[in-house]
RNA sequence: GGCGGCGUAGCCAAGCGGUAAGGCGGUGGUCUGCAAAACCACUAUUGAUGGGUUCGACUCCCAUCGCCGCCUCCA
């Protein structure tokens, strides 16, 4: 079974064979540095992240780059808005760009190249394009010529002719034709910008996602992602802007994530029904956001509600409970042999293969990360009726659920969620360890002598505090949630 | 007008040409001093609708309806 990807440019399900044999190079449409991102922002980056992390887990070197744009028109307007300069505002919220994405819990890319870090790569860029002749100059902006590129529209579907019938592309008498678009915008006196052999400017939006992948990853590289209302113009636009210098294809295979929805529209900051992540991290745990992104496939779209996060968070602590109960129930360090397992033993290891060929065959089939899902709560269910049923497991047993934890681990890590619960307080906190131990103590006293009030009392007293007291059979196990 | 996607139980959500994973919720049990956790049973004869292909379709094709995205900045 191999990996198979949905390929926006062909619209259909592809097996993945990698332009080289070595390494995967992938690329994925990074932030606008003006706000902070939001779910929908998060999405997209996790769908890459899921992308880079299952080839890694499937043996491949990956190589992956996610750019910044740090210089655009809304950076621009949200300086004059706020009276600050232009790199005030990206400066600020790269920063915040990669804060939150590391409280997400998302590893930053290989290389997050910037825009404003390139200017010299863009301009000869341009120019290549220009003495090529894909590309005119008019008073300082430089365009890219449309129906000079033969296969415009392969991406996206859309004729130009369809385009302008659509009669929302702004009017240029400039512009050769209407569905022209910017390599390179003049600047206003006083506005940024950088010299050039057209006068004072700026890059157009498309042109450095062309000059950064390139130059990172070079010509025809395996995987483009992005959101897919990025299809048009954008990577329309990219993919002739980079085909018509090279003559090469820009990327082999191009992933589009769906997008987020809020109550039915699509989030959007124009919209202005947005969810920034920093605001939803207050509420709800990075395990938990992740979970919910990842609970549904990719390319569909997805509805987020307070709902659907809370079924999250529940649905997610029964995996973390698994996971607990095969740590303190298994162990992990001696091996598991299969000629000493009794009857249910082998069926609950059986069923450990069973989950990971399920993973994996989800995983294989185009990211389907439900399915993947899926698998893992498969093995949790066989788990827990395992340990129902073996209060105390033999050594073997233990053995089995040792390697149920570890594969539990390893499952979740290729989706990027953690499968043991990450507590507010360090686990290591002995001073924390022996108070609870001294007051479980205590309330199990209070039990032996039939006194439940006190029991209750402290049970329910340490609930409100955020940590679960939990009587199994063999012993008292406790939870911090706070 | 052009391009594309979606429509599966109360809700969320997969696989699959041979009669529906998983999660949440609900109901009834088991365990427990009570809880919690967990387990067991039940919870879609039905897959928006109407046709067609096929021995057989939720899965393929066509049409209809509904929802959504893109065509302007947008993940």
């Amino acid at each position: 079974m191999g990996l198979k990807i949905y390929n926006s440019l062909t619209k259909s399900k592809e097996k993945f064979t990698p332009v080289k044999t070595d390494v995967v190079r992938i690329y994925n449409c990074g932030p606008t540095v003006y706000d902070y991102f939001h779910i929908g922002n998060a999405r997209n980056f996790i769908t890459a992240e899921t992308v880079r992390r299952y080839l890694a887990y499937k043996g491949y070197k990956v190589k992956f780059i996610q750019n910044v744009t740090d210089i655009e028109d809304k950076i621009i307007n949200k300086a004059k808005e706020t009276g600050v300069t232009p790199s005030d505002v990206a400066e600020k919220f790269t920063k915040a760009y990669f804060e939150d994405l590391e409280k997400l819990g998302i590893k930053p890319a290989d290389i997050s190249p910037k825009a404003t870090e390139h200017i010299e790569d863009i301009i000869e860029f341009v120019q290549e394009l220009i003495d090529k002749g894909y590309a005119y100059e008019v008073d300082g902006d430089v365009y890219f010529e449309v129906a000079k590129f033969k296969e415009y529209g392969k991406l996206s579907g859309q004729k130009i002719e369809d385009t302008i019938a659509g009669a929302r592309v702004e009017a240029d008498d400039r512009k050769k034709h209407p569905a022209d678009f910017n390599l390179w915008k003049s600047s206003k006196p006083g506005e940024t910008g950088w010299p050039s052999p057209w006068g004072m400017g700026r890059p157009g939006w498309h042109i450095e996602c062309s000059v950064m992948s390139s130059k990172y990853l070079g010509e025809t590289f395996d995987i483009h992602l992005g959101g897919n209302d990025l299809i048009f113009p954008h990577h329309e636009n990219e993919i002739a802007q980079s085909e018509a210098l090279t003559g090469k294809p820009l990327a082999k295979y191009w992933m589009h994530n769906g997008m987020l929805q809020m109550t039915g529209d699509k989030m959007s900051k124009s919209l202005g029904n947005i969810k920034n992540v920093r605001d939803l991290l207050e509420d709800y745990e990075p395990d938990v956001i992740r979970f919910y992104l990842l609970s549904s496939h990719y390319r569909g779209p997805l509805e987020l509600t307070n709902d659907s996060l809370d079924e999250a968070k529940k649905a997610l602590q029964r995996l973390w409970n698994c996971s607990d109960m095969t740590s303190r129930l298994g162990d992990s360090q001696s091996q598991v042999m299969e000629h000493k397992l009794n009857e249910s033993e082998k069926m609950l290891s059986e069923e450990i293969d069973k989950a990971i060929d399920k993973f994996e065959e989800s995983m294989d089939d185009d990211f389907n990360t439900s399915g993947a899902v899926g698998a893992i709560f498969e093995l949790v269910a066989e788990a827990n009726k395992f340990a129902g049923e073996n209060p105390s497991p033999s050594d073997q047993g233990k053995a089995v659920l040792g390697k149920v934890n570890k594969t539990l681990n390893e499952l979740c890590q290729i989706l990027g969620i953690n499968a043991n619960k990450e507590s507010s307080i360090a686990e290591d906190d002995s001073f924390v360890n022996d108070l609870l131990q001294l007051i479980v103590n205590i309330r199990q006293d209070a039990r032996k002598n039939k006194n439940w009030d006190t029991a209750d009392k402290i049970r329910d007293g340490l609930s409100e505090l955020g940590v679960k007291l939990e009587d199994t059979r063999d012993g008292v196990v406790w939870k911090i949630d706070r």
